[in-house]
DNA sequence: CACAGTTACATCGAATATTGATATAAATGC
DNA sequence: GCATTTATATCAATATTCGATGTAACTGTG
């Protein structure tokens, strides 16, 4: 059964951000930070503070593994804990400005990055370019809701 | 829409692929395999048969830790090791049947949730969209010719 | 307010992954 | 041939992750 005609090819749609993320994703990995680790400090940039409990919703970790990860990077001085007031069981986290410049260097790491790509491109493929984010925050958008929706479980 | 310079914001656009990724990235991980198992079997599915060294220039991982995770990968029946016919020391690695079926699987649990979003999206936004994969597929074109160059240092 | 049940986080031990240093075996160059 | 380089394997040390379980704080019911 063909679908619309509307020619949208999902399956290389999704192949085309599989490769494109293969080399968006792989910077040198700057201070010997795991995956894991950056993947709590992107969500602790994008999100404000959060407890830990909300971030195993979001990373792929169980709360034990969580907790050690917190502890290493309060070490390291990337991440502040301080008791909830609202909750006496719980820990807000939150970015220090040494954890949040490491975001952000790894942002500017990645526009530098595309910033060169986009020069070989023709004046054609960058306009069409220009129109993509907005789609793609309207896509995050929707997953993000979807999400909300299915933790009313 | 006129083509302005201005027209194309960098930092949105990275911001917007980053934020969406997180979404896209994150499946329900079938198997119990790690994200650098799952990257492996990726870069064998794309590029086809491959040496360990090769693959430690894509992967980040180090030699030692890319032989006992195809060891691993072996056992499993995801991938399958031959020596390399044009050189004796060199091991061939090879996706089997069901090492591709898993990079398959994959591939399509994003094909679904990505078609659960696009079903929110208008018109144009639809439209918008069809012409990012081909702008995306240059983009990966254009950063694999651009990495081939550094190796010539 | 007492108390049972639940929730948030910490701790411990086992299993697994990753790394650096180094060994072995095959290929290459002179 | 012999020295050098290359491809992979092995080993010991460290790091990561998980399951099970503990402790303290919150919640709701009566």
């Amino acid at each position: 059964m063909a679908p619309s005609p509307e020619a949208l090819d999902l399956g290389a749609l999704v192949t085309a951000i599989e490769d494109f993320n293969t080399h968006f994703i792989r910077l040198p990995s700057v201070r010997r930070l795991s995956f894991s680790t950056l993947s709590v400090l992107h969500t602790l940039a994008r999100r404000g503070p959060m407890r830990l409990t909300d971030l195993t919703a979001t990373e792929q970790l169980k709360q034990p593994a969580l907790t050690s990860l917190v502890a290493k990077l309060e070490r390291d001085g990337l991440v502040s804990r301080r008791p909830d007031p609202r909750d006496g069981r719980a820990v807000l986290l939150t970015l220090t400005e040494e954890g949040a410049q490491i975001v952000r260097s790894r942002h500017a790491e990645r526009v530098t990055r595309v910033a060169r790509l986009v020069e070989h491109l023709d004046d054609d493929e960058r306009a069409a370019l220009a129109g993509y984010a907005a789609v793609l925050t309207r896509l995050t958008e929707i997953a993000a809701r979807l999400d909300d929706q299915k933790l009313d479980d």
